[in-house]
RNA sequence: GGGAUCUUAGCUCAGCUGGGAGAGCAUCUGCCUUACAAGCAGAGGGUCACAGGUUCGAGCCCUGUAGGUCCCACCA
């Protein structure tokens, strides 16, 4: 930096240039080493086909200042990033470009598909990582992975085996959840509930051999009427009793179904009869299953009406419906029609409504697993931030159910189960197809068409990132993970499902803590989304303010796990910090010159206004470090943003311009040791959060080191705890505020200097004043600063401020407003009658006097005394008002 | 139906284990003072949703009420 400086800070081009630099130097690797202890971050992968987002962008700098923080600690800090396949997301994609292309994904069949696959992900794979290396993020880029590289899907392979082996993979035909646009299986998690309108269809169902007689149903979905293969009434339902066991003629078929009783039926809602459709509810398939009913599916796989559906068929689910209601009708089967509000399961992704359908799947087996992540919690082996989504994370596994794991998709991990083409018979193995058939001798299979849900490999991203199942060298020093950091609307596609997954295979938890953070809405409170158009690209405003100011934004003003709300105005403030560290750095940058600052400065040379900001940034370090370590980010940042503006800039650069602008050498080396020591602790405080303009000012203030992100990161000192500085420091501070108040109140203007009288009786008071008094001058505008004992040659009329032991003068007689005067000190005795109340309240009281530590208690002694010496002066000061 | 969470200045939100009601933006006043007008010095503005309770003392703890948001759940 050189004294050519621009006024304002313009991240253009800077910021590229240092992440080169950081690149080029290899700061972001880690390695094994076991001189110094590790400290890992896994980065949740973002789906290769995304784009950054706001919640990218929220997660990762949340992730690197953990990381740059702990690397400046002195950690070998890796952070591990990588990719996701995001198997449903991406064949959609694919599936669309083919399409506007003219190509069908089933004509020109799996190979040929999985081949436009690849070559999209290679296209669009390396995006995202290259918008996250513009924020700043010092990932290990050199470590790069993706769910479907080798090793993960080794990784995949032996999970899926070990599993199968334990028995606790089985295939089975089940009720699933089917999205009939996807073509594919769901799980319980994929799936949204909805609430819509609709209406609920009273049918009658003609009892048969009963003339005349019907059971009422109510449903929701009379389409799945021909499915039906029982109604089934509570077996306590005095109404029906008779009729359990009777047959019922099923309406629009010739088929007969008869009438059960289940515990399952609830007597109070509807009319107490539920029709029962095994093959098309979850419910009813287990009330089938439970007295062995017929499943019989009425659906094709695009939820059109099958063949076994007459003249429906070859309807689209909702046309049937139409057409069922109509026939019924006319049949005056339908005895009335309500409307009525019930939540529809869609799916996630394309909110299509989803289908319950008996399919044969995959499942994995959750109970014992389930359990093991519970106890994690429980025994504090993992933690989260904030800790109630603890709760949600308790209850989702209590509830858990079998997991469906596989997936009618071709983009994914292929099931490694292998079909004997002569006898059926089924071979799970790891390494691809068996050479000879065990039961038969054949030698011909056929690999299972199904994949992985894609969840499935990123549960295992902690651990298959670092080399799992091969014992290496990383995976021992690395894992477990320390922090995991993400959203909560993940929790249980992927949190969960990592934890009990790296338990099961690996004995271990896969991280100790999980930072929960919330979203990031719009100025509305909205969700960031694409059919809204209401979102905000992370890009545009690293290109217009910086990756700096738009960190900064993500990190204030907000509580871990709660939503924000990202404002442009948020921005520009961010901005309009790192201008002024920036424009604080030049005013220090031009007044060092070419001065020789040497490492170290004898204490006794510092001012007390030195020694007042040393104490301030040292004990900064010290608050900081402890939110850091709480993950207290956005309290942290506040701190130093605090810190340097409001002490640093305000003040202590302010104290500095009498002794700059003087002549005297000798005083003004230990304010240019002071500026430039505390600039560069408080750069580093700051460096995990604007880590582009910290590296820039901090290089070039002191060229003798490579950079601000590889120093060490800055540790209270017993030694530079000036307790005695700091408080006249403040006293000073305060007295400069009086007088700036009578200045401004009065409209005195600047080119008009004022007397400055201080008095007090306490020499330890007058001391230090007179040790800070060289700053008055041009903090407070004032002539003249004298210090003395009493109030001799000082007309009574004056005007007078009371600081704690001191009592502030300025003959400005003519100027002073007596009437506001008297209003002031009235105001400033209430303050002081409460404060003493309180503090008597504190100090009378015995569970305070036990139970608060010893520090605590003597200073609110301290402050009793003061508050009592104020109300002297006060009262005194408002007698002799009442006397002129 | 179960659970979580929120209600603090005009707006958006901080406020950690009970002891001074705060920030940013907005508004108003005065300043281009040789680092910074993207700045400086000030001001106004809040019964901390409501009602009780515990305490010497409650924005914070307990109970209840009202309203908002989110998650989970098989109510056909």
């Amino acid at each position: 930096m050189s004294k050519e400086l621009a006024k304002t800070y313009d991240p253009k081009g800077i910021e590229d240039r240092i992440y080169q630099n950081w690149m080029d130097k290899g700061y972001f690797h880690a390695k094994v080493n076991p001189d110094k202890k590790p400290f890992t971050i896994v980065m949740p992968p973002p789906n290769v086909t995304g784009q950054l987002h706001m919640g990218h962008a929220l997660d990762n700098t949340m992730q690197d200042i953990l990381i740059r923080y702990k690397r400046m600690q002195g950690y070998e800090a890796l952070w591990q990033p990588g990719t996701d396949h995001a198997a449903i997301a991406t064949e959609v994609k694919v599936t669309n470009m083919l399409k506007d292309k003219g190509i069908d994904k089933r004509e020109i069949g799996r190979e040929e598909f999985l081949k436009y696959c690849w070559q999209w992900k290679d296209n669009y794979g390396s995006r995202i990582m290259k918008q996250l290396r513009k924020l700043g993020s010092s990932a290990d880029w050199d470590r790069e992975r993706f769910t479907m590289d080798e090793g993960c899907s080794k990784a995949v392979e032996e999970v899926f085996c070990r599993l199968y082996e334990k028995g606790w993979i089985y295939k089975g035909s089940r009720i699933i959840n089917w999205c009939p646009k996807c073509q594919t299986s769901l799980s319980d998690a994929e799936v949204e509930h909805v609430d819509q309108d609709g209406f609920f269809w009273h049918i009658n169902y003609p009892i048969v051999g009963e003339e005349g007689r019907f059971v009422e149903i109510a449903t929701t979905r009379p389409e799945t009427l021909l499915g039906d293969t029982a109604v089934a009434v509570n077996p306590d339902d005095e109404r029906y009793k008779d009729l359990v066991g009777k047959m019922l003629k099923l309406p629009l078929t010739d088929r007969e179904i008869p009438v059960i009783a289940d515990e399952y039926v609830d007597k109070e809602f509807g009319t107490g009869c539920v029709k029962i459709t095994p093959a098309h509810d979850p419910n009813d398939f287990e009330v089938g299953k439970r007295h062995n009913l017929e499943e019989i599916n009425i659906l094709n796989d695009d939820a059109t009406m099958n063949e076994k559906c007459g003249k429906y068929a070859g309807m689209d689910r909702y046309e049937a419906r139409k057409a069922m209601v109509k026939d019924l009708e006319n049949l005056g089967l339908l005895v009335k029609v309500v409307p009525h509000t019930h939540s529809v399961g869609t799916h996630d992704r394309c909110h299509t409504t989803v289908e319950p359908m008996i399919k044969p799947q995959w499942f994995v087996r959750m109970k014992e697993m389930g359990q093991a992540a519970l106890e994690a919690l429980n025994n504090g082996e993992l933690q989260f931030v904030p800790e109630s989504y603890g709760k949600t994370y308790t209850h989702w596994l209590e509830n858990i159910k079998d997991w469906c794991i596989s997936r009618q998709l071709w983009w994914g991990h292929r099931i490694p189960a292998y079909y004997c083409e002569d006898c059926g018979e089924m071979v799970v193995q790891r390494g691809g197809a068996p050479a000879k058939c065990p039961k038969c001798g054949g030698s011909h299979f056929r690999q299972e068409e199904d994949t992985l849900d894609t969840w499935f490999s990123s549960a295992l991203w902690p651990f298959s990132t670092l080399g799992w199942p091969d014992k290496t060298p990383e995976l021992e020093y690395f894992y477990p993970t320390d922090v995991l950091v993400t959203g909560y609307d993940i929790i249980f596609f992927w949190v969960i499902r990592m934890v009990f997954s790296a338990i099961e295979q690996t004995g271990e938890v896969p991280f100790h803590h999980v930072l929960i953070h919330g979203l990031v809405r719009d100025s509305q409170g909205r969700k960031m989304s694409k059919s809204l158009g209401n979102g905000i690209d992370p890009i545009e405003v690293i290109d217009k303010y910086g990756a700096d100011a738009l960190r900064l934004t993500l990190m204030t003003g907000n509580a871990p796990g709660n939503d924000m709300r990202f404002y442009w105005e948020k921005v520009e403030a961010s901005r309009n910090f790192a201008n002024k560290v920036w424009n604080a750095s030049r005013f220090i940058m031009m007044n060092l010159g070419d001065t020789v600052i040497p490492k170290e400065m004898d204490p006794a040379r510092f001012d007390y206004a030195s020694r007042w900001i040393l104490s301030k940034v040292n004990q900064l370090a010290k608050d900081v470090t402890e939110n850091m370590d709480k993950y207290e980010l956005g309290i942290a940042v506040q701190k130093v943003y605090d810190f340097i503006w409001e002490e640093f800039c305000d003040w202590y650069i302010e104290m500095s311009k009498p002794v700059l602008y003087s002549e005297n050498e000798e005083e003004k080396l230990p304010v240019l040791w002071t500026l430039k020591t505390v600039l560069s602790e408080a750069l580093k405080l700051l460096h995990p959060f604007m880590p582009f303009i910290t590296e820039e000012i901090y290089c070039t203030l002191n060229p003798d080191e490579e950079s601000v992100m590889i120093s060490p990161w800055p540790v209270y000192m017993e030694e530079r705890h000036f307790e005695e500085e700091e408080s006249a420091i403040e006293l000073m501070k305060e007295a400069v505020r009086r007088i700036r108040d009578v200045r401004s109140s009065h409209n005195v203007p600047p080119s008009k200097k004022a007397n400055v009288f201080i008095v007090s009786g306490d020499e330890d008071v007058l001391k230090k004043f007179r040790e800070a008094q060289s700053f008055f001058g041009t903090l407070a505008h004032a002539e003249s600063v004298s210090l003395q004992k009493t109030k001799e040659n000082i007309d009574d009329d004056a005007f007078s401020a009371i600081i704690p032991g001191a009592v502030i003068y300025i003959p400005f007689a003519d100027l002073i407003d007596i009437d506001k005067e008297r209003e002031r000190l009235t105001k400033e005795k209430e303050r002081l009658t409460k404060e003493i109340a309180r503090s008597n309240g504190m100090l009378g009281n015995e569970k305070f006097l036990q139970k608060a530590p010893e520090k605590k208690v003597q200073e609110e002694r301290d402050k009793l005394e003061n508050y009592r010496q104020m109300m002297a002066q006060v009262e005194e000061r408002l007698a002799q008002l009442e006397k002129n």
